[in-house]
DNA sequence: GTTGCATGCAGAT
DNA sequence: TGCATGCAAC
């Protein structure tokens, strides 16, 4: 569910912009909110149990789209389901249960407009069908990797490690993760709204000098996110005063002064409530994703000395690399059952001339892939300009380059990956 | 002004 | 997977 109000109280930071500005990157694309808006396309058949493939090419416009602006897209899908999200999901359940119920007495009173619209409400995105959207996407040559929890974390990740350069989401979570851009609200012609990491001080009115980013991850968390609620009578504005007033580094005591910050009498904070907030704030900086290039487990951040993965099971439970890789590939379900056998070693010998000058064309998965880095100072990148289509579809194994096509140089190295440099 | 909660909504005909 | 909006209450 996000940061509830975290866009609106940003809307001086958020700037329209098109995904054509981004033309010859990389863009990672959280799969889940496509999906489940393509799902109320075919509703109807989804309850029913019918078969239908409407939600695939609802999500195809979209990536047709961007392969026509010559970009690199990644389709991350949702993973294991998440300790720190118990609750969240359990309000997720009991919602489609309520909607299947008031859907089935609606359709005995005889109002099949209103037990449509409550139908629709309780419908759900299996496995199958984000495996049948791996698929299209694989047929057309697009990456696709499925987190070993949350997508949110790993769109990070690839955000972080200059492997995406934007991540397309409607989660407001993204943020707090830490992605440096992120396109909001994005429409089937490209056009949305962009937010960037760097700005996020201007959004709090804090000076360069006093900004960090654990205040903006802290003040969302007060007003409460999907691992903690906040308190009581805390939203988003008093959490950000009370953020701005504290020069405190350290969570617990930042904690234990915001009733005194914030001048309310009768809020009490209580150890519970600190160790809540810390787990959740682990889970923000700690929560596991899968690094495609190593093949291997790793969390979001690294953690601090001493710490392990064993310490923060509510940020993922660490599982087997063989078990994380498989669910990566899309072959494994998050029950541990094989359902397909995509193989992603033939993809290399897509490896051929140009794409030498720009391994971050191919796939992910690929040995000679790298990361095409940070753009830099997180603008819209005006690099490379004219890269024809061919070379990306060329890359991504799609097809044939033109014969008399002109070649431009190969481009200066943007900005090496730093992870972290934000902080 | 800010918070809390209930309600409606996401596509396509 | 999520957001927007309206309205009552503090
Ligand atoms: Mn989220």
């Amino acid at each position: 569910m996000g940061i509830q109000g975290l866009l609106p109280f940003l809307k001086n930071i958020l700037t329209p912009s098109h995904i054509r500005n981004y033309r010859g990157c990389t863009v990672a694309i959280d799969a889940y909110c496509w999906l489940h808006k393509g799902a109320f396309a075919c509703a109807e058949k989804l309850a029913a149990g019918e078969k239908t493939d409407m939600y695939v090419y609802y999500c195809m416009k979209y990536i047709n789209m961007l392969l026509s602006y010559d970009i690199k897209p990644i389709l991350v899908l949702d993973g294991c389901h998440l300790p720190s999200k118990k609750n969240v999901e359990k309000k997720r359940r009991e919602r489609r249960e309520l909607n299947r119920k008031k859907a089935a007495q609606l359709l005995r009173d005889g109002k099949r407009k209103e037990a449509r619209d409550a139908l629709v409400q309780c419908i759900d995105i299996t496995p199958q069908m984000a495996l049948e959207l791996m698929n299209a996407c694989r047929d057309k040559g697009v990456d696709c990797i499925t987190a070993p929890y949350e997508a949110d974390a790993q769109l990070a990740y690839l955000s972080q490690t200059g492997i995406a350069q934007v991540i397309i989401t409607e989660d407001s979570d993204l943020i707090l993760f830490g992605c440096h851009t992120i396109m909001f609200k994005m429409d089937t012609s490209g056009a949305g709204m962009l937010i960037q990491n760097k700005d996020l001080n201007k959004a709090m009115k804090l000076q360069d000098a006093h900004y960090t980013f654990d205040k903006f991850r802290y003040m969302c968390m007060l007003s409460g996110c999907d691992y903690h609620a906040n308190l009581p009578g805390i939203g988003l504005s008093k959490a950000c005063k009370a953020m701005k007033l504290t020069r405190q580094i350290d969570v617990r005591l930042i904690l234990k002064k915001i009733p005194m910050l914030l001048n309310i009498r009768n809020l009490t904070v209580s150890a519970e409530y600190i160790e809540g907030f810390i787990r959740a704030d682990n889970t923000f900086l700690y929560q596991l994703v899968f690094d495609p290039l190593s093949r291997k487990l790793t969390p979001l951040n690294p953690y601090p000395p001493g710490v392990k993965a064993e310490d923060m099971h509510y940020a993922g439970p660490p599982m087997s690399p063989d078990h994380a890789f498989q669910l990566a590939l899309g072959n494994m379900d998050i029950q541990g059952n094989r359902i397909a056998n995509f193989d992603p070693a033939p993809r290399s010998q897509s490896w051929i001339n140009d794409t030498e000058k720009t391994p971050y064309l191919l796939s992910i998965w690929d040995p000679n892939y790298k990361p095409r880095g940070q753009v830099p100072e997180g603008e819209e990148p005006t690099r490379p300009s004219t890269k024809g289509k061919e070379v990306l579809l060329q890359a991504m194994g799609i097809s044939k380059p033109k014969a008399n096509e002109q070649r431009r140089k190969s481009e200066p190295p943007l900005k090496p990956i730093k992870k972290g440099w934000f902080r």
